[in-house]
DNA sequence: AAATCAATAATTGTCGACAATCTAACTTGA
DNA sequence: TCAAGTTAGATTGTCGACAATTATTGATTT
């Protein structure tokens, strides 16, 4: 069974990156699993050639471990992984967060003021049920990382970094977490932005995402015990 | 006309991704210059296969961009790239600063020391001439990003990221800066560490880190008007 | 029965060739 | 003379096949 839409890109090669990335967070290819190149060019009909260069490409991601001569594997998640990740989110997207108090236009912040208000209203109509926002346009974090304006920061967390971050937001998190606790701390760090006060906006997201961090750890720590 | 000492790797692929790599940062190959696969393929004595796989390496270290049914071109450094890379290195760096003052340990500390000391001898024997430290275990940057202990920050920062820093280093720096000022810099940075004062750590690791990219701004607008 | 070794099967790494696309040179027409 | 269109050349993308390495199976020995 192939994947669901097939995007036709320019390439080959970017096309399979691309299914095999969302498989993968997707959680249709499981952790751990070994990567097959014989079995996947014949699932997704294309040759070994652009295939491996898909590989290469999530390997660059930290999707999937290589060894030589042996082949690719589906990372693990796991605790330390986990935190260690979020601890970069925190310096990463706390830096944009500082960058975006300053370089923030009004419009962009109302709209943002906007989008809480809609979450908001979601949780108000759906008793607190999580609003998805995996990666859209609608993600709060998101928008922030793009209003930092710079490109090398945006580029690292968004097409680097994100397909991990999901893995980990997919897998465990929200269930357990909070939503109004996070919109409450999301307006927080509007204002902060919203008054251009960067010392304080970095401050705030970076606890934001520590706090979310812990929830995570929890929740895993839980899942892990009920595996046994 | 070949590369110089031709490190034997498990497969031809991360052979020729190394040689191409270090071939970029040194500038053997130019920047802006297209990377034709037949003419390096002839030169490295390979196919294209894994040529090819070694340009997307390169691509996901964002040494190269692609473009599809086009080709690959070697980067070209300006000041604003550069400017967002220091922002980054800011966080990432103060992150790992700030883990280093929490994990070190009292041996790994006094070797830091030691090494500040040797660096501090070689200044004063070749009359303030910079230490050639690139990339080698005598980088102190490089040692504080271990320290970190964080695996993912480690791997970002020492095998994703610092290709393209040290071209920027290399290409303007060193000789614009004052390598004493520097050395301060690091010493009130390690001491920090040492007394477990993270929140100073994090923070002179960052404005040192600032300056620097402030210094190199300068020299890189410098340059660009000499180049007129 | 367990462990070591040999032979076989399967998988990864590499290559050369063909197809698709882009680039450059040339022709044609206004 | 310049612009647009056309054709030839070169380059990238893709494929199937072979070589090198690893994993597996079965035989042999203690």
């Amino acid at each position: 069974m192939t994947n669901l839409i097939s995007i036709k890109s320019a390439t080959l090669s970017e096309d399979i990156a691309q299914q095999l990335t969302s498989a993968i967070v997707q959680g249709h290819i499981p952790q751990g699993s070994k990567i097959s190149e014989p079995e996947l060019a014949k699932q997704y009909g294309v040759s070994r050639g652009p295939l491996r260069e898909a590989i290469v490409k999530l390997e660059g991601l930290g999707l999937v471990t290589r060894t030589a001569n042996v082949g690719a594997r589906v990372i693990e998640l796991n605790i330390q992984d986990m935190l260690d990740t979020f601890t970069m989110r925190e310096a990463l997207e706390g830096m944009a967060a500082r960058l975006a108090a300053t370089t923030m236009h009004t419009k962009e912040v109302s709209s943002l003021y906007a989008l809480l208000d809609k979450h908001q209203a979601y949780l108000d109509d759906n008793q607190d049920e999580h609003y998805v926002q995996q990666g859209g346009n609608d993600d709060f974090h998101l928008r922030i990382i793009h209003a930092s304006g710079n490109a090398k920061l945006i580029r690292l967390l968004t097409e680097e970094l994100y397909a991990v971050i999901r893995m980990y937001r997919r897998h465990t998190a929200d269930q357990r977490s909070d939503p109004r606790q996070a919109l409450r701390e999301h307006r927080a760090i509007l204002d902060a932005i919203a008054n251009h006060e960067g010392d304080l906006a970095e401050l705030l997201m970076r606890r934001h995402i520590s706090r979310a961090s812990q929830l995570l750890k929890q929740a895993m720590e839980q899942t892990a015990l009920a595996s046994h």
